[in-house]
DNA sequence: TAGATTGTTAATCGATTAACAATC
DNA sequence: TAGATTGTTAATCGATTAACAATC
């Protein structure tokens, strides 16, 4: 198996985004300067990214089949397989979160929220219950919960991300505007939204005026 | 000024994120190292991150003014200017995002959601008034709204998308989970789960268990 | 066949890391 | 002074792009 870059890793999912869309439309096949327009990647790019997953070869003049490299990307991103999460924090964003419909299909399943908030305890978000935080330990290993979706303001998301690690969590997608510490072999996978402004600010002030 | 790479972008407001704790703690000055260790960065990344914004040179044995440098931060990140939004799609996630607090402290002024649903339409959500579609191009043109947030689902997110640019804003917030086209000189960022979720899902299946 | 598209190999580009002299 | 930390210059690393022969 290759490595994949993080931007290799996060271009698939538009991938197969665009691919659903052909199939709907009942196109069969799909070559890589289609894609490569399509979704603004060089050509180059995209054979090499489609080759890195699928073992089936591309057909010159022809392409690629688009539900066989459907079925692969959704094996590769693990769309294919449960993995059960829990969320923790259930304020706005953690209630969007649990509320958010396309998880499901990525093999993501929460499986219980979790707040402080006794106002909200016992209540359902998005179809998922939400409990205390003392039933967090036992949650994540009845469920073996590998992934922790971490909504709580910054300043305890430290604490809560320890105490998920100490009942067994493997990977953390901090959704917390602050940088969080894990031992080795921990996966932390930050959704910063101040981090996508900064880079959208910059483009905005500093490239698009650049007079070309 | 130098070119910024979107990872040294992302890597700012991580920086400016702890460099307020510490002030918060009374701390006066901050050294490389302390910041490497803290945030998983290398002493010679975070140096050439601070060199790229600052013109104050560092003090070696000191290290950088925090203070100083949190003002060099919140100017270069453009957080002490207003820039106004709009806000497209109020449902579960766009509804967050008007409820999201810290926009106001990066400089992101919201000044009004928009929706297509007549039951939305009227109301408030995290204080700002949700308005029909037919009224974007007149509200964009009156705040000078460069920035476009889209929340709508991903089979109307090019066409609102199209409407907005119509209007005269200049970057697109994307959080819709497909990719959309814009013509030259028009910025786009993508927030998308499913890119997110296939960083954390890869390294949590290959690389966590790969026995180093 | 001709030509679009493929996969592979080499070249380029850019970002990160390493090495080290300068300095408070 | 000694040593921690700095800034700069060079080396490495990895990802993207370019070139091109292979093929349906």
């Amino acid at each position: 198996m290759e490595r994949f870059s993080k931007n290799q890793l996060e271009r698939y999912p538009f991938y197969l985004k665009f691919l659903k869309v052909l199939e709907e439309k009942g196109e069969i096949n799909v070559s890589s300067p289609t894609l490569a327009k399509e979704l603004g990647y060089s050509e180059e790019q995209v054979r090499k990214d489609l080759q890195a997953v699928s073992d089936e070869a591309g057909r010159p003049k022809k392409g690629r089949n688009i539900h066989q490299l459907i079925e692969t990307l959704e094996t590769f991103l693990g769309y294919r397989q449960k993995t059960a999460a829990v969320l923790i924090g259930a304020g706005h964003l953690g209630g969007a979160l649990l509320n958010y419909p396309y998880f499901e299909d990525m093999g993501l399943s929460i499986v219980a929220g979790f707040d402080t908030d006794p106002q909200k305890v016992g209540k359902q978000i998005g179809g998922k219950e939400i409990l205390p935080l003392d039933k967090l330990a036992e949650t994540i290993k009845e469920y073996k919960a590998t992934i922790v979706i971490v909504a709580v303001p910054s300043f305890s998301a430290q604490e809560i991300v320890d105490l998920a690690l100490k009942s067994g969590a493997l990977a953390i997608w901090n959704f917390a505007p602050t940088h969080i510490s894990v031992p080795e072999g921990i996966v932390v996978e930050n959704v910063n939204l101040a981090s996508s402004l900064a880079v959208l600010s910059h483009r905005l002030n500093f490239e698009s005026s650049k007079g070309e």
